[in-house]
DNA sequence: CGTTTGGTTGAAATGTGTCAAACTTTGTGG
DNA sequence: CCACAAAGTTTGACACATTTCAACCAAACG
């Protein structure tokens, strides 16, 4: 595995690559992003580390979408020949990729919901529940409080409101006490409060360990 | 492989199953869908003959969506265990499959894109032109026409907008001579033009013959 | 032939976008 | 460690796309 740090802000692999290794997110957070013909783009999925983000390239030589760091990252490169290799000799492997790659599609169809049908409050409650969950989930947060280190524009392109409505949407959230922003660092004042304003229900995400869907 | 009938409208599998068995789309047409807490509908896919909608459920065990029928249709279920068992013996099935799954995904990503970024005109224009091409792949168009068995309440649904505003949009699009629709006839009367107003771009599709990307 | 389902249209209400400016924090080089 | 620049956040006024509500029309169907 041949380790890379780079630094925030910076493309790992764009769209219409056709890449001959998978990667492997160790250190910091990315996110995967599409633009539009007319230049908007759309933030589709965070990444945490642990996460590989882009193994759909093992099957599908064109990729569909950019990966961009958002903070700095350390990343390790698998040669695709090395994994295929491993998912022949360990069909488990297979399984557990193929199984990763499922959980991902299970949450585009969550953001398409999110986007498609919560105005914009429920829709940034929503993300914020899902960031809080999945943070915890890769052991970086302490009960509902973790790093955000998203900027607001950013939060705009993900959730698809302008950043002057994501500000509006944050200082809304804060005036009802669900949440606490203080710098990059977020916190769930009011969790219960915060998921029942999203609608977050975390079936979706398909935790093994039920505790981490339960909180 | 056991064959069913089911009528229009009907649920095939619901939110919340843990099933022990796939299908595939024999003939008709159906759609995936997930539920607001607030009851609010999002069609999240729309399968053709011959899709496999819920492939994932092989290796997820609670299903987080809902696939209903939008016509009459005949589909044909697959117990996971044999599914599995051709897997094993069979590793080009799982790439295939697996490469399926990830396809679905793509299409999830570009959705999100489409109610993000798009409004809804564009958005509209967007969905009318993937159907097209998958129907065209499906061998169910003749050049840039086919059957729309969709109504404009669930292209509401699938779009997030409104079915009022499906509406003026549609005839939006048929007042500037792009589309032309009788009954549940779609036809595009200036292809260049729909895939301009939409800004489609095939590639998401990852289609295998490039000659069904290219027109 | 009446009933249901789906499509069409208008007027008013509203959530979000746009534009523009000020403010605050963060990071960096002197 | 300060000063400054750059990046990110906050706020206000106004414009606009879309929703909402309500009614009417057309086609499909038993």
């Amino acid at each position: 595995m041949q380790l890379s740090d780079i630094r925030p802000d910076q493309e790992i692999v764009r769209e219409g690559d056709r890449p001959s290794r998978c990667f492997a997110l160790l250190e910091g957070f990315a996110c995967t992003s599409k633009v539009t013909d007319e230049g908007k783009r759309q933030i589709v999925a965070f990444h945490v580390p642990g996460d590989m983000p882009d193994v759909q390239s093992l099957h599908l030589d064109v990729l569909d979408f950019t990966i961009g760091t958002l903070t700095p990252c350390t990343i390790g490169f698998i040669q695709h020949e090395v994994l295929r290799d491993l998912c022949a000799r360990f069909p488990r492997i297979t399984g557990a990729l193929w199984r990763d790659t499922l959980i991902s599609g299970a949450i585009f169809r969550e953001w398409v919901m999110n986007v498609g049908q919560r105005q914009a409050y429920g829709r940034m409650a929503h993300l914020l529940c899902e960031w809080i969950v999945r943070m915890r989930a890769a052991g970086l947060a302490e009960e509902h409080a973790c790093e955000l280190p998203i900027t607001q524009s950013e939060l705009a392109d993900a959730t698809g409101i302008t950043t002057v409505h994501v500000n509006r949407t944050l200082m809304e959230l804060r005036r009802d006490r669900l949440i606490e922003l203080k710098g990059s660092k977020l916190r769930a004042l009011d969790w219960e409060g915060l998921k029942q304003a999203a609608g977050f229900d975390p079936t979706y995400l398909h935790f093994r360990n039920p505790a981490a869907a339960a909180a």
